[in-house]
DNA sequence: TCCATAACTTAACGACGTTAAGATGTTCGT
DNA sequence: ACGAACATCTTAACGTCGTTAAGTTATGGA
């Protein structure tokens, strides 16, 4: 009588509504994650009320309780679904991106700029404090995660071809995430010259990433790393 | 009878009460600050009230609003004092660095990720969107503004050591201050390997510095630039 | 048919941001 | 020295929010 009633698959903290048509609504769960989806995209992420999703979804204020235990799990739920157009953004930059490994690391740059900009609302929810630090939405965190591998997979990849062996290129692969991960965070939250226009900036990350990867190539990551603690 | 009284001065956010003695309390105007920045700190850029900092300064919940025109006025007071004290650290790290331009840029992007995973109550704060979004708030652009205009001399001093004339270092500098904001960020909220040490990633950003600043001395900034537009 | 239960609603609690209106101490011209 | 003008703070209230408790209605299997 309380609590998350039919959820026996607490595989996906979205959608996954499938089997019944849910009587009364057709399927207030998406439809919660979709009002909630474009509030943010109308106020911001923290102008989010469950209160107001609610209403859009034309639900009592209580309804949202039988699908998120709590305002944060429908957050998580937005934020997982903009994961997962972020992880097929960052796919589909590589299968149009060249087979040279510095452009496709490039690629990778400008797609997640172009991501962070084309859909602010999705980029700002994901990557809120509490969304990933807390154990809690393991979905979520599997398709960050599926993200994150194939970056470190084509900074592999990089490397073998620069004549490196396999050796650990996660802190590349750390630092070249950090490119365009704050060229994004530092135009969406205000302090980059207001003349930067999108798309110079998504040019800026994919044309700063080719040199950048040919410097961290050689330069870093050998033998013991002077950054190694 | 209603709003900010003695503010004669809207020089500066924070602090400025020199004058009298404010007789009731001591000094509420930075008494309030401290209290923010203290609740920031124990529970995170979210979980700060207005009427608990307010309680915390043993006065009534509507006192605040004679030193802050808004609960965001005084986030902004906070961030600005952040802000002073990442100026102050900025400055101090160029006077510890050698005179190498490479190594003078290294010491700037270590000490942002110092700073940062050291004060991360602060940075939160002051990289909050709505901080530096709105032209309200003047002297906190100020001090933001000082602080970058640093790292575009130290830019433009490499590229002049570098054998470049003056060509606007503002996009190189852009670029270099992306790299330990993103490090920073990614840490603070989370999705970076949890084996990272704050001070690994310090020395990554010092270390990422140097080869970056090569590459991008050189491969950007010449002539019309491919990331123009 | 009927009843267990899923899917929702109504109602309430405490906390919050904010404003209005009043109380209280201070300062200064006379 | 005194009182007006004023700065400083309080009490009280409004509407909104997140959350929980308890009740109501529709559905589908026995």
């Amino acid at each position: 009588m309380k609590k998350v009633p039919a959820k026996s698959t607490p595989q996906s903290v979205v959608a996954r509504s499938a089997g019944k048509p849910a009587y009364h609504h057709g399927d207030l769960r998406v439809a919660l994650v979709e009002a909630a989806a474009q509030l943010t995209a109308e106020k911001g992420a923290t102008g989010v009320s469950l209160r107001e999703v609610a209403r859009r979804a034309g639900v009592s204020q209580a309804a949202p309780y039988h699908y998120f235990t709590d305002k944060s799990a429908l957050i998580a739920a937005v934020a997982e679904e903009g994961f997962r157009l972020f992880d097929q953004s960052q796919a589909q930059s590589l299968i149009n991106a060249a087979q040279d490994p510095a452009a496709r690391l490039a690629a990778l740059g400008a797609a997640y700029v172009r991501f962070a900009l084309d859909r602010p609302h999705y980029f700002k929810v994901m990557f809120r404090p509490h969304v990933i630090e807390h154990q809690k939405y393991p979905s979520l965190v599997e398709v960050s995660r599926r993200t994150f591998e194939r970056l470190v997979e084509t900074v592999r990849a990089a490397r073998v071809a620069a004549g490196h062996d396999d050796a650990d290129p996660l802190a590349v692969a750390t630092l070249i995430w950090a490119v365009p991960h704050g060229l994004a965070t530092l135009y969406l939250d205000g302090p980059i010259a207001e003349g930067t226009t999108p798309r110079a900036l998504e040019a800026l990350a994919g044309a700063a990433t080719g040199p950048l990867i040919a410097a961290l190539l050689t330069e870093l990551g050998e033998g013991e790393p002077p950054w190694g603690i």
